[in-house]
DNA sequence: GCCAACGTTGGC
DNA sequence: GCCAACGTTGGC
């Protein structure tokens, strides 16, 4: 069963022309465990939209799917990497991703206020206050929705 | 195991 | 740059 996924990433240092540009890449750099762990349930062929957070007009820009998963993310053996983690081992690392690919970049972003005008994705993870998981599952109905209701 | 203090995320 | 919300750390 393909499940759906969002990415969150700042345009600023990886975004949908990067990911466009290197064809696939893996998604490192993230240190959160809840986030980590949904990483962990993705499997190959599974589609992510691609958010762009933190930046002037923040939104979804593109999807891109899982290439590779149960991948270590080597930044956090590498002491040079702000994403570096002394405590984790080796034989035993903290830190797993996915290795994702791209797409489409699409036409026009989904911007987050107008994903928020739609009563239908009012459930929506990426929705709800506070909500500030880097990596969160999509509903296939929330996915199905957005597809066909913008013009992507 | 509680919880205060601190750090981070991310929209605005 | 501000700040709300959330996660993590560490003393007790």
């Amino acid at each position: 069963m393909k499940k759906y996924w969002l990415l969150k990433s700042e345009p600023d240092t990886f975004g949908i022309d990067d990911l466009k540009k290197k064809k696939r890449e893996p998604w490192t750099g993230v240190r959160n465990y809840q986030a980590r762990n949904f990483m962990k349930e993705m499997k190959v062929g599974d589609l992510c939209f691609f958010y762009h957070s933190s930046c002037e007009i923040p939104g979804i820009s593109g999807l891109c799917k899982v290439t590779r998963v149960n991948q270590v993310d080597e930044t956090q053996f590498d002491p040079r990497s702000e994403y570096f983690d002394s405590k984790s081992k080796k034989e035993n690392p903290t830190w797993v991703c996915v290795e994702v690919g791209f797409v489409k970049k699409f036409k026009n972003l989904i911007s987050l206020t107008e994903l928020r005008k739609e009563k239908k994705l009012s459930k929506m993870t990426l929705l709800q206050k506070g909500s500030r998981l880097s990596v969160q599952p999509v509903k296939e109905e929330e996915y199905v929705f957005i597809t066909k209701t913008f013009k992507i």
